[in-house]
DNA sequence: CTGTTAGCGCCTTCAA
DNA sequence: TTGAAGGCGCTAACAG
């Protein structure tokens, strides 16, 4: 025996097959095409395969047909809480398809991304979603020879090529920072976290909006690359307050940091939205319910998801692979931490 | 030709071998085991690899061999910040092995993390590691008879057979609600929100200090069968005060609830600490920046995370697959959300 | 140290 | 509607 296996011995095709007396294609055509096979048959082949416990070997498969009936989806950070939206809305499409999902993290790191997405490609999926955003070459490189279906959900202004759908971070920011400026505050700040390409472009729009109004000085913009928390909002916002201590609103890239600067502000007796305004991004589930609400962007996660998966399907039944851009809308929600025009 | 590709063919082994005059078992050992070929072919071959951008196809590796060199990942909810942090010691632990990792999401539905489960198992992976908690009959005969080394990360007294590590979550429970006891609150409550079976027992703990203490009232419990969020922790608490107002002091199943009952409380202008007392688990990243700071249970994700890869990295190596049982250590955090004893 | 042979489990193609 | 033959790319076992 060439192979020995621990355990018991996988059923396979073949064992479902003998013990009917038929061939084992046919047993896999009752499993995949059963329409092609009479029904009579069909009954006794699906009876067969769910006494035996008949599970498919998706590495057979994988080798023998064009894919293995996985969607690969790649994130920076399965840990970013805006991720998991998307994911939601992925999974909700998907569910009602015959594929199934696989998640692999390149926590922000391009090399890492670069490897899993050949790992993936290596199981032959059906096809893959890229949350993250590739902009070095060796990945650009990979994915124009992909064998399979690619949707990116990414700034919408930096496509490339395929399959992608996303919203304008940039658009986004100037919106959030255009609404402090209209509330009245004037040294509107900027903190963030980790420099992803999302949140360069944000950081884009807060100085355009900020030129535009002739208030712009690079000294109301505190980083530092690490990775966004809430324990980060606190430290950068009292960073900032220190070099500019006239600071009376900030735009924070993501709810997180937002949240840590609420905090910071009743630990420091500053009063949120009377002195102080304060503005999030992503409309997290925390948004809505802290004291005060917290003014922040509304980004259609679910949506996002649940449509990328939409176009991902429909490429993988009709093997397309045209280049397609799809936008999607943001919206400002207004909440406490940013007091209402006079 | 029988199987037609889009785009490129895939360079194979046999592509790399013939290139160089050798045989493709020859370039396969020169990448799996290169001590068995002498160096000056290896430098060669890993040359030509390198060159023809050779990647190995892991179905066909998968089929062949024992198992696929991944690691899967399943757990109820990626969607957990608390899972967070145990998929970071995960990755760490396994990034300096020649493994890789794969998540899959059951969304606390035991149906669903059967198949997801399979659908590990059927690309034959190296390992598996489980965050969910199957409690189905179904599962655990699924489990009994898998032919990799499979690692639990549950709640340690409901263990059964196989490498299992993790905290009792009823004593850790227990800690927390006894703390509260012992700051002087005395109507203590415990809000929850999805019963999983680790929230079960940390309802247990609270039920057993509460008895023990002559305070237990089934009124003091809230729950609702949905996902634990901030959102619901306000509202978990605004009920839970409804039914019983002189309520002093609540025990909130995981930190998001805690948050919310925190805002919530502010909303209500009832003062924390000192005529509410809060008492979260797991010790987020928020926890220790709120304001006021939120007591709470801290657990080892990280360390859970890293142990369980460790153990199952070694069961790989070793193809072992020993009954083994670990306890990690949790501790109780007090911040500024319980009072301190007078 | 290197090669030959055979087969993993399934699916594609072609034939009946 | 069903089956036979062959091969996907790789690796285990055994030779040389």
């Amino acid at each position: 025996m060439p192979h020995r296996r621990i355990g018991m011995q996988r059923v396979t095709l073949l064992d479902v097959a003998s013990a009917l007396g038929v061939s084992s294609i046919t047993v896999s055509r009752a499993l995949r095409e059963p329409e092609k096979v009479s029904s009579t048959l069909r009954d006794r082949i699906l009876r067969q395969v769910e006494d035996m416990g008949y599970v498919p070997d998706l590495a057979a498969r994988a080798l023998a047909s064009r894919h293995n009936g996985i969607i690969g989806v790649l994130t920076p950070a399965l840990t970013d809480l805006a991720f998991i939206g998307i994911m939601a809305g992925i999974e909700e499409r998907v569910r009602s398809s015959d594929l199934r999902i696989q998640y692999a993290n390149s926590h922000y790191d391009s090399d890492m991304e670069f490897r899993q997405l050949q790992l993936f490609l290596s199981q032959h999926p059906a096809g893959i979603v890229l949350t993250s955003l590739q902009k070095e070459q060796r990945v650009v490189d990979l994915l124009s020879g992909v064998p399979c279906p690619v949707v990116q959900i990414v700034d919408i202004e930096l496509v490339t090529v395929g399959i992608s759908l996303g919203i304008s971070h940039r658009e986004a920011s100037a919106t959030a920072v255009r609404h402090l400026l209209e509330c009245g505050y004037s040294r509107v700040g900027m903190i963030a976290g980790r420099r992803s390409l999302r949140s360069q472009r944000r950081h884009e729009g807060y100085i355009m909006v900020m030129q535009e109004a002739g208030g712009y000085d690079p000294a109301l913009v505190e980083t530092e690359a690490s990775v966004n928390s809430v324990e980060l909002g606190c430290r950068l916002l009292r960073q900032l307050l220190q070099r500019v201590p006239d600071l009376d609103a900030v735009f924070c890239e993501n709810d997180d940091l937002a949240l840590g600067v609420l905090f910071e502000c009743r630990r420091l007796g500053i009063r949120v939205p009377e002195d102080f305004g304060i503005c999030g991004f992503n409309d997290l589930d925390f948004a809505a319910c802290s004291e005060p609400g917290l003014t922040t962007v509304h980004v259609p996660r679910f949506e996002l998801g649940y449509r990328a998966a939409e176009l991902l399907i429909r490429a993988v039944a009709n093997g397309g692979k045209r280049n397609h851009v799809e936008h999607m809308p943001f919206e400002l929600i207004q909440r406490g931490s940013t007091r209402r025009v006079q």
